[in-house]
DNA sequence: GTGGTCTAGACCACG
DNA sequence: GTGGTCTAGACCACC
């Protein structure tokens, strides 16, 4: 498992290794009760500061992706995440991304097509 | 045309105005051609002040959605957005949206399903 | 003798009028003493307020490129523009001209082949 | 790299220091990887308010000029220019300045030496 | 510490 | 009327 980091993007690192990790765990990369590295390790492995990694942690803990026990450390598989919260927010987000794509001369059936092509990645990585 | 601002939201409030114009845009609510509300309207009619609504209307002409003409303020239509470099953020964005839906128990029937739903609102819109 | 005009640019309606006159004199398409079309025709012509067209008739004047006469309108050629001061304002533009087109990629030898060639151009519709 | 600022010339501020940014590093005054000055920094010096100074940066990072690092601050060197628009937009600036110069009475032989000497510069001070 | 955002005014250039 | 610029503060997120 390892992070690309772009510390002159807009988003923030935090957030940067938080999707990271989202997409790790989507694509198989990292299994339902893996261990994720300590925070001390991610933070010298990346140069990044232990408080940001610590964020990104607590961020998937409260979003239900991993679970941080004092003992072993952050595993993947948490609470369990709100479905259909999650559902009206990918609603929500999905139709601002296609309304952008649209406006910028995207065709429904590229977006469509791309679609399928993300989740054959997903699938095939796992 | 109106606005629903969340003050509260994470989402910068330059940045919800400018989601909401190019979903109205997209949805057919604003026309090519058509004019936006001048700075000082929108700004008197949301509360937001001024500089913020321009920064608003900065992006949208950055991003080629709308053009600003001295004479008339702005319109709906610019320059023409980057084709290529949108499929390429859109990509992007799906990777981790569909993967956040998916760490959420929602499965790729309903992610699909949603995109048809979506789609099919801002054609009707239209 | 046509003016092209771009309302959403940056740069003032008047600046445009203005700066394709200069470009016309220098690239012969206007004649020293030849006659410029009044205010109200080429106001007419260009769906331009008349006042933005005086503004640019009178920057010319004042920059000694043109004369006004009440009687005979405006004609090409005025009392003649200060040399030292447009050597001294040529080197400042340069500076920065160069300087963006350095940080930019330009080489040294494509600058002053341009150089060349806008030289080239201007001679030879004299 | 010291900034002088003129509060009542027709270019604005924030252009100014974007402009003198531009100089210093095509002159060689400031290195790539070099750390400018934060913008509070440049505001206390200047005297200029935090957003004006915050503007000229933004417009440089637009134009790929300095990238802005959340940890470090701005330093020299960004994303790369776009070389063929820089190309254009320098032959369009040339035209302009030229004729203008032609205008005023400079030769061509004038203008030429003075082109050779403002590279000489920039290549002396690098 | 840094930059990002926002406010509530103001003045100016343009058309 | 329009947008462009600028100020002098403020609060926040990030690191």
């Amino acid at each position: 498992m390892l992070l690309s980091l772009d510390f002159g993007s807009d988003t923030p690192i935090y957030m940067q290794i938080r999707n990271q990790i989202v997409l790790g765990i989507a694509g198989g990369k990292l299994l339902p009760g893996e261990r994720l590295p300590s925070i001390r390790t991610l933070s010298a492995e990346t140069g990044v500061n232990m408080m940001t990694v610590n964020k990104a942690y607590q961020q998937l803990k409260q979003e239900g992706f991993i679970a941080i026990d004092r003992r072993s450390g952050a595993r993947v598989g948490g609470s369990g995440a709100d479905r259909k919260a999650a559902l009206r927010q990918l609603e929500t987000d999905l139709k601002l991304l296609f309304s952008q794509a649209r406006l910028s001369g995207v065709e429904k059936e590229d977006v469509l097509r791309l679609c399928a092509k993300v989740f054959e990645e997903m699938e095939g990585k796992k």
